[in-house]
DNA sequence: TTCTGTATCGAAAACGTTTTCGAAAGTACC
DNA sequence: GGTACTTTCGAAAACGTTTTCGATACAGAA
């Protein structure tokens, strides 16, 4: 029931704490003697390192926290496992807060994270997050901090993510290819990065083949719990708008089953009536029916990645050889599936 | 850059620590002058207390554990949102670690856990789990611990359940009164309470509507990484070795689809030729196609449920009025949907 | 004046480690 | 028997808080 500290096993062996200690962590100025007793009896007693304690001593948590803005979500998910399972390697222990798309919430949860001395952060930002005080503060106070997926350039700190502009551009020229003429977006949100990049990569690759760009056929989505419901009422209101459009490049895998579902229920044929492409390969897009040409977007290596990086930070202020910011860049690809088909006239 | 500390608070007023201390925390023995000052002069130095310190001082750590067979899996990541929304209302951290259905590394993690002194454990169990030393440590520590979902009935700690007994009853009865006469059953692991009792549901469903139990209509499933392989596997092996069978209850969504898509691939129609229910309502199960049918098991409401009894109990042991363990069962309901239908003769 | 009470403060111990530095004892060598 | 070196240990400070307890000052009352 009691916990047992240093003092007791010192105690018990009539030595010092300070011996104790050493022993425990194999200095060569104790004897081999007290230190197999002091380890033994250490084992016994099931003793464990008072972490608070060591780490009020050496200031370092070896724990590391992470903002996310959803967890209930594929890709996030991966991105924690990731994160954990790479962490744990190295024995860091990491706290997770949801940000639910919330700047307030963010700006909370790293106070938060500060006041508890976590060694570093990892963050995908909110979609609401337009200022970056909250983070410029993490860098102020010598912490690493690491951004994935969601980023802001503005930041000065390392990024992991993907190239979401040629991502986009790759999905668009595929619809492109097969044959289409009149493409349409659903975009996400107007704040985020990525939204934009993969707008912008549509955008170039209608241009890049002489289609002209109509930006009334790019739809906007906010991509957060509705996702699957607005997949719904922008594919309806496209229906509405438009009678031509023969393919779609959808921001997000949920949003694009959302309008596979609304067109399946209105008699519209996948891929026969209009073509497909997501964002994501999110695991339910191979099993719903038609499955779903999609982008794959490394969601597991993206949380090891960024978890790597973000230890190798620790390490060099640690060895105060702090490191320029890196970027890095992880590799999508096109999986091609049924809710695509080259278009034969 | 630097960090500021009490100290330097005091040194900037010319008063002592202690002081400082006092009137953060609104002391009665602090003039309002001196309070007002020292509020005023941490924030504008934006000092944040040091968790390590105050963590060793009063031996609690705001900070919880939570440990979890899978992240990247529907339910538990609700279950995850659950435990942190209503974790962060009461200024908790919550510090997530994935088993990975090994045992081995469950008693890693909740050694972890412990030398890192979470105020309280919250854990759903792996499949491999058959000794509990691990968890009787936690509450010889005096530490609360809370067991949700795949829970050991032996360990004598508060739980977080569904009935899934009854909720497999319910499952299997509804098979039966659409007109089902030979049901088989994808079953769990071997070891997990809750693939024990679904099992025990579907069987007594069986036997109190007088239609015989068949073992070899029994099939098992891991139900760990490859959920999706082994219900296509399954599914497979059932049609060789069976060709009258006209439903099936399944453990759990992900395995249905799986088995679902084997069937479909072989021409066999839902819920035509075969009727399906699973459990769980992963969201893919409302958008494959069919449909399907399916029973809701609240992951949101579980997580929520479980940290607010953590919670109640680690307060209870901080004042000292230990309660005894209590069981908390949540309500399940069968989500009809397009793979069952009434069969007509 | 002395006494009692109240308001305000600070010294110091404590939480459990880690690490520096010096002390003591032993060994080896001349 | 003195010197130099090695081996082994422990005292003590430090990390930043919280909290107990006593000190001081000053008010009003006797």
């Amino acid at each position: 029931m009691k916990i047992v500290t240093l003092k007791d096993i010192a105690e018990q062996l009539n030595i010092s704490v300070t011996t104790v200690s050493k022993a425990l962590k194999n200095y060569p100025d104790v004897s081999k003697k007290t230190r197999l007793q002091v380890k033994e009896l250490a084992k016994t007693l099931n003793y464990k390192p008072n972490a608070f304690a060591v780490n009020l001593r050496t200031k370092e948590s070896k724990t590391i926290g992470l903002v996310i803005p959803v967890i209930v979500h594929h890709f996030f998910s991966n991105v924690i496992k990731g994160i954990i399972s790479q962490a744990e390697k190295k024995g860091y222990l990491v706290i997770i807060l949801q940000s639910n798309e919330s700047y307030e919430l963010e700006k909370k949860q790293i106070d938060l994270l500060l006041s508890h001395r976590v060694d570093g952060i990892l963050i995908s930002l909110a979609n609401g997050t337009a200022d970056f005080n909250h983070l410029n503060e993490i860098i102020n106070q010598g912490k690493p901090l690491v951004m994935f997926d969601k980023i802001a350039k503005i930041v000065k700190c390392s990024k992991v993510i993907i190239d979401d502009r040629k991502a986009a551009y790759t999905a668009t020229q595929h619809l492109i290819d097969i044959g289409c003429k009149r493409i349409a977006h659903f975009r996400g949100a107007l704040l985020p990065q990525n939204s934009i990049d993969r707008f912008l990569g549509y955008k170039k690759a209608l241009l890049d083949n002489n289609i002209p760009y109509d930006p009334s056929l790019v739809y906007i989505c906010e991509c957060g719990d509705m996702s699957f419901e607005e997949g719904k009422k922008n594919a309806k209101q496209l229906l509405d708008d438009h009678d031509n459009v023969d393919g779609i490049f959808i921001n997000t895998d949920l949003v694009a089953i959302g309008a596979m579902t609304e067109f399946n229920s209105q008699g519209i044929k996948i891929p026969n009536n209009i073509n497909i492409v997501g964002f994501s390969n999110w695991f339910m897009s191979s099993v719903i029916s038609p499955t779903l040409t999609t982008i794959d977007q490394p969601g597991y290596q993206m949380g090891k990645t960024a978890f790597k990086q973000l230890y190798k930070e620790i390490k060099a202020i640690k060895n105060k050889t702090p490191k320029a910011p890196k970027i890095i860049t992880l590799e999508t690809a096109l999986i091609k599936r049924e809710s695509t088909k080259e278009i034969v006239n």
